[in-house]
DNA sequence: CTAAAATAATACTCACACGTAGTATATTCC
DNA sequence: GGAATATACTACGTGTGAGTATTATTTTAG
């Protein structure tokens, strides 16, 4: 017995006229992070640096192995050897030797990161709500955790996609 | 009268125990990126190369002027100069004068572009479907929905956040 | 205990996002 | 029709993402 007919017919999952995922993620997070990074030009932080600030923030009793904060920003050594050497430079975290790894950095926030961070922040909250808005009140909640899992499974592939 | 107690505890937008979509989005495309730029790295394009080679096999009866490329792309000018640079010399695409406005190049696909076209675009649409499933079958088409909501409300939101 | 493997970071490279400033051409307004 | 304005693009600089290769140190295996 043949399969019912759909509702809509069958299309390939990149046909322009549906939606596609690449595409819309592309989209939001270039618009997202444009929005972000006119917003706080004006303080001289960018918006990654203000993520490894988040990170430091909220992870910091003693300060972070550099490679804990790349792990944590889901980023690569390389991009974040030289973030944390514009940041330390621009004097909002101090770079240390490990006390117990001399291979490795302790990375520690600076009173005028803290700072920073907290200018950042509240432009940070006030953008998050506007874009929002976007969504019903009452679908934020699952589409956050429905995009939590999407956000999993880009991650994990990218882990299982080797670089050779 | 006291507000009702919630369900949950009113936690800041930005409560680190929260799904918060800035940090969501940055890991869901950093990762569909990456898992994207390491699939297709032996062809010889990259994950944006890609993106103009689609944009133009959907829209390019005669080709497309570099600054309708830019806004299909969502992207800068600047961006998209060096992107058709490198796509010229790689052979990719052609760049001839407008025909009515010789301020402007007139993009076209040439033969080799197509081809590696379909070749990522197999890939492309294997990532895809593999990321998909790390939602139930059932709620993609509502998330996808929901997501272009997001994308637009970002987009926007950029558009009136001037670089000054 | 020493050789091999793993780990933390760096250096160099290219791709790309995007800001500012400048040039050439088109359009508009008086 | 000529000056002001707008548009399409380039040149150049900074910040960032990420791959390869290399160095220094730690861990592990034999």
């Amino acid at each position: 017995m043949p399969r019912a007919p759909k509702k809509s017919p069958t299309l390939a999952v990149d046909n322009p006229a549906r939606r596609r995922l690449p595409i819309l993620l592309r989209r939001a997070w270039y618009g997202l992070n444009q929005a972000f990074r006119r917003r706080i030009a004006h303080t001289g932080v960018t918006p990654d640096q203000f993520t490894a600030l988040r990170t430091l923030m909220e992870c910091d009793p003693v300060g972070l192995p550099q490679s804990e904060l790349t792990r944590l920003m889901a980023s690569d050594p390389n991009t974040i050897a030289s973030l944390v050497e514009r940041m330390n430079t621009a004097g909002f975290v101090d770079r240390q030797t490990h006390e117990r790894d001399r291979r490795a950095y302790r990375i520690k926030i600076k009173p005028l990161g803290r700072k920073k961070y907290e200018e950042v922040r509240e432009i940070a909250i006030g953008l998050q709500t506007e874009i929002l808005t976007g969504l019903p009140a009452d679908r934020r909640e699952n589409f956050l955790e429905e995009l939590a899992r999407v956000a999993d499974a880009c991650q994990l592939t990218a882990e299982n996609s080797p670089r050779k």
